[in-house]
RNA sequence: GGAGGCGUCGCCUAGUCCGGUCUAUGGCGCCGCACUGCUAAUGCGGUUUGGGCUUUACCGUCCAUCGAGGGUUCAAAUCCCUCCGCCUCCGCCA
């Protein structure tokens, strides 16, 4: 959520960044009028409670009339102030209740427009020819299925669709990009974290995920709790109603989850393979800062998602995203983009987002500095997606015969396999009996 | 899942039985000032969080806040109910 006082001080600034993201610009002026009604029935209430206070002291030491007469007052306040409460609390969970569907203000640099409109901002690395290779590359599930590392039929038969297995050195793969992609992010100062992946409706809404993206939500009603998207949303309500001294800042977690997207609306997109997923383990990078360093700091989730894809030796382009495609928490958004060859296209494998105070309001995170008490500011950025990372690296770094170089930076964390060679079964090289 | 205990303004703690003088006690820590070659010690003052009013700072003031939410009452940290969390024991279990 953003400052009430912004609003009141500055609406047009509101008002402008509402339809810069294509939403509803009139909740600006909902929200101050139940703003200001919320003050007003406040302070009705303040003044009648005041009131009530000061004569309810008497009465123990009145006598007679007097005290008589001081219990029917008294009683009357009574009844007006019980009034007064339930209107202040109605006013201001209305005020409340706007705020929160309000998004964050836009920042200023991001472009202006819809999913469209993002701005290329720097590539890095050259796609390959494989014309002038001399062959045509195979897609990331052929390739899967010829090295025995993914079973996408039978996580159909199990499960449904989009959802899969990583079987053999498909699972070693995962297992491999997550401790690289853990080292990287320690080596970094990071903090390593595992997460709770169901989580309380107050993180979920804290975090951002219960406005126009809560159909893309599982929820399990039995317990009323949310499987996380992301662990962005653990990570976030880590610190939720807490007061974080500044001398502590910044607090940077690497937190690894498992993250589950229905993926509603996105029927027909994606279907092969585990481009787009129900499930997949992700390496998240999430910040807590001042306001003051968190545009500097998003420029270094930046840096760490570049370094990371080019030690993989990806070719990709990042991007920023336009208004309109932000998400309601995010001011200011990046992706890295890898180049998928067989689709010809650079897709999403990496996203950083800086949302300001905006969560850190709604999950009550605060910092306590010279100058008092006040929000913080928090930012997320994927390290590594696994799945989508598996699809970048079969493809990129095929060979003619079906065969994937392995990065040198993933080497250690497969016993020095150098390239991933077709097997007989997903099983057959890891069977005791091989050969 | 069952039984019991506990939850006080950073930490510890008094208060809860028996409602009002609780404007929540004291200690520790922390901050400021004084004293002091320096440090330590000592003394004095301050130290929950949120909202309102005062111009948005300062100062001041009012209200809320004793895990959360309801209720009883003129009045609730205190009495009643529901929920949450932690601890102990029992049951079940990876």
């Amino acid at each position: 959520m953003i400052d009430l006082r912004l609003l009141r001080e500055d609406p047009d600034r509101v008002r402008a960044s509402q339809r810069a993201r294509g939403e509803d610009v009139a909740l600006v002026d909902s929200l101050l009028s139940a703003d200001e009604r919320r003050r007003a029935s406040g302070t009705r209430f303040d003044e009648l409670r005041s009131e009530q206070k000061r004569l309810g002291k008497l009465i123990p030491k009145a006598q007679g009339d007097e005290k008589a007469e001081l219990l029917r007052r008294t009683g009357e306040l009574s009844a007006a102030v019980k009034a007064a409460d339930a209107e202040q609390h109605e006013a201001a969970e209305e005020a409340q209740r706007l705020l929160l569907e309000l998004g964050n203000i836009v920042h200023p640099d991001a472009p202006i427009g819809g999913e469209e409109d993002f701005v290329v901002l720097e590539q890095h690395g050259t796609p390959r020819d494989f014309a002038a290779e001399g062959f045509t590359p195979r897609d990331h599930l052929e390739l899967g299925e010829l090295l025995g590392a993914i079973d996408t039929e039978r996580g159909a038969k199990v499960s449904g669709s989009r959802f899969y297995y990583l079987t053999g050195i498909g699972a070693l793969l995962e297992l491999a990009l997550v401790n690289a992609a853990i080292a990287q992010a320690t080596a970094a100062g990071f903090t390593p974290m595992l997460t709770p992946n169901l989580v309380k409706p107050a993180a979920m809404a804290g975090t951002g995920y219960l406005g126009q993206v809560e159909d893309d939500v599982y929820h399990l009603d039995k317990d009323d709790l949310y499987l996380v998207g992301t662990s962005e949303v653990p990570l976030a309500a880590y610190h939720m109603d807490e007061i974080i001294d500044a001398s502590r800042l910044p607090l940077r977690y690497a937190g690894f989850s498992s993250c589950y997207r229905r993926e509603a609306g996105s029927y027909g997109k994606d279907t092969r393979g585990i481009f787009r997923v129900h499930q997949f383990d992700k390496v998240e990078m999430f910040v807590f800062t001042t306001p003051e360093e968190a545009e500097a700091e998003h420029q270094r989730l930046l840096a760490w998602e570049k370094q990371w894809l080019s030690s993989l030796e990806l070719p990709f382009q990042v991007i920023e995203l336009a208004s309109g495609d932000l998400g309601a928490s995010a001011s200011r958004k990046f992706d890295c983009e890898a180049w998928v060859p067989t689709q010809g296209k650079y897709r999403e494998l990496t996203s950083t987002s800086n949302t300001l105070e905006f969560q850190a309001r709604r999950l009550g995170v605060r910092m306590r500095d010279t100058d008092g008490t006040r929000p913080l500011a928090t930012l997320n950025g994927t390290l590594c997606a696994v799945t989508r990372t598996i699809v970048a690296i079969l493809e990129n770094h095929q060979l003619p015969d079906g065969s994937v170089r392995v990065p040198e930076v993933l080497r250690p964390y497969l016993g020095g396999r150098e390239v991933l060679e077709p097997v007989a079964s997903p099983t057959a090289a890891f069977s005791t009996n091989a050969k």
